[in-house]
DNA sequence: CTGTTAGCGCTTTCAT
DNA sequence: ATGAAAGCGCTAACAG
């Protein structure tokens, strides 16, 4: 009941083990030049204590570090991206780092907060997948000696290491899939066109259409999509246009989703057959696609393997020794694979 | 180029701005007592050199704080888990908390270790899905005065705040409503029953077989499945059954999702139809349950509100004052729903 | 209104 | 093999 309602120090331990506090700080961290009966009641003591190294203390000695990396995602709940957050988490455990994680909901001035809020706490490093596209709070962050490692996308005029995906090879080889699959009238619902992966992805899209000579009817292309509830709208919409597409290329998961979800609610009124609907493809493979009741396909690609690969760049950059390397850039391959 | 690579203290702030560290200090918190003028140009100095106060010098004062919550889940990767994590953040963003999130892996060892790291850095709280069935770590880290907050299942023995679902009530309403729609053969997939939510579902679910006077077929009975690729194995075991079930009860995501693989690549062979397999009842909904190829319905919770519940106690416990208060235990209600 | 002093928990450096 | 002093960045408490 009583219990010390109290963090124990190393004065404290010091004090119970009758040493002085530099005795338990050099057991702590091997016990190099204490008497091994000494290092024994040193132990006992913390034990005893349940004494943990105040971390932040230590880490505001000169030349110490937070052993803290600072990830900064557009939306945890994706599963895309948490199992993104499980590939930096497990890298950066292999190096007894830990994950400071925030949510910046895919708005650029949530995010400078949140690095702002990160570099006070000195995270070593900071893993972003940017909502921004300009970058004042991570130039800051990089001439403040703490790297920044971009994932997923880039942003211009930022010298930063960064791991994106082939999106336009991967859009590119899609559509052309679609294409030689026979459609012609081929359909689009994707993320904002400002957004880096949107850009990359609708260029890759257009690119095949052009290359086949097949006309992109505007009237088909929808690309403002944040929300599985936003991609069903937009797919009604084209369900509804008077000559519509014959297969849909979506840009992410959240967009092949409710692409799925509205097809699968006209379905059920039972008035029209799956042969009915477009065929989907989606970039981004995601968790029973292969119920899809209309054939499907996907790009795809392994978020964890980014997400462990953004940590590795972080990583390399920290421990590597080379901290004015130049910026790297790396592209992860897709790809394209029948579900169904 | 030759920037600083090194972080600014506010030594160099008051420097840069002709005063001394004290009058930055007081500037930053609020500006009292410190000139309108001079205020301008220690926030220039500030802005100048992006400095951000150590957070991590200013918690190791007496009587603050880190500000952090440690955050422990057996899996980031699974959305509920990962829509929990979002829950938190968003309510301990609220008091400009963040999040140290850690993976278990469902190890009791990595959890003791992930939690006295945790304490290391001088964690506010602790939210621990607890993959232990012993508490010892966690026991310490009250008696420390941080608090812990469990999430989804409770440890024997541990006085800690918590918040759990109606795991047997929804469970015994789930297979009731099965056995009212006229299921008599009806399969358990489910993860271990010695995790705490494993025995309340199961629980539930034989108190409502044994209250109408079915049989439990122990063959039809497999509690040992924490993969989606493991409940696929065990669901194909149930499908082979002489008997087989007419009806499976998923005792969560991961083993009614491996049932709905299971089932639509027996479907894929196109030698038996939907009517063959068995209905589907799931604890958890998921994304995309409404595209079964069976009926399907579903024992569905909020894994966000989950996650905003959990952090609200912690919170509670933490800014209103009464940390000696007893411990709470909190039972979310879940809600039974016919999707297909 | 502003500055000086002292000390939070820890460990490096310098004695002993 | 052990301890004392000093200082990391910050800000209460105490001058002025």
């Amino acid at each position: 009941m009583s219990e010390r309602a109290h963090r124990p120090t190393v004065k404290e331990v010091a004090q119970r083990a009758g040493v002085s506090p530099m005795t338990v700080s050099r057991t702590l961290s091997g016990g190099v030049n204490v008497k091994p009966e000494v290092q024994q009641r040193v132990l006992a003591a913390v034990a005893e204590l349940g004494y943990h190294r105040n971390e932040n203390a230590r880490s505001i000695r000169p030349g110490h570090s937070s052993g803290l990396i600072g990830v900064a995602i557009t939306n945890i709940a994706n599963p895309y991206y948490s199992t993104f957050a499980l590939g930096v988490e497990e890298e950066a455990a292999l190096t007894g780092r830990r994950i400071l994680l925030g949510n910046t909901s895919e708005d650029a001035a949530r995010e400078a907060e949140l690095v702002g809020d990160f570099l006070g706490r000195r995270v070593d490093g900071l893993i972003v997948v940017p909502a921004s596209t300009t970058s004042t709070h991570l130039a800051h962050s990089q001439n403040q000696g703490v790297p920044v490692v971009l994932a997923s996308r880039r942003i211009d005029g930022l010298a930063a290491d960064s791991v994106v995906l082939a999106d336009e090879d991967g859009a590119f080889r899609g559509t052309t899939a679609l294409i030689d699959g026979g459609h012609t009238r081929i359909g689009y619902l994707g993320n904002a066109l400002s957004i880096f992966t949107g850009e990359r992805r609708h260029a890759g899209f257009v690119r095949a259409m052009e290359t086949r000579g097949v006309r992109v009817d505007p009237h088909l292309v929808a690309t403002n999509q944040q929300t599985v509830e936003q991609a069903r709208d937009a797919t009604r919409a084209l369900l509804r246009a008077k000559n519509p597409p014959t297969a849909i290329f979506c840009a992410n998961n959240r967009n092949a989703i409710g692409a799925l979800k509205e097809i699968s609610t006209q379905l059920a009124t039972g008035l029209r057959a799956p042969a009915d609907f477009p065929e989907l493809l989606s970039f981004d493979d995601f968790e029973l696609a292969e119920l899809s009741p209309v054939p499907i396909s996907v790009i795809d690609h392994d978020p964890r393997e980014l997400g462990r690969t953004a940590a590795r760049l972080l990583l390399d950059r920290l421990d590597g020794g080379d901290r004015e390397a130049p910026a790297r850039e790396v592209e992860l391959p897709v790809s394209l694979r029948g579900v169904r």
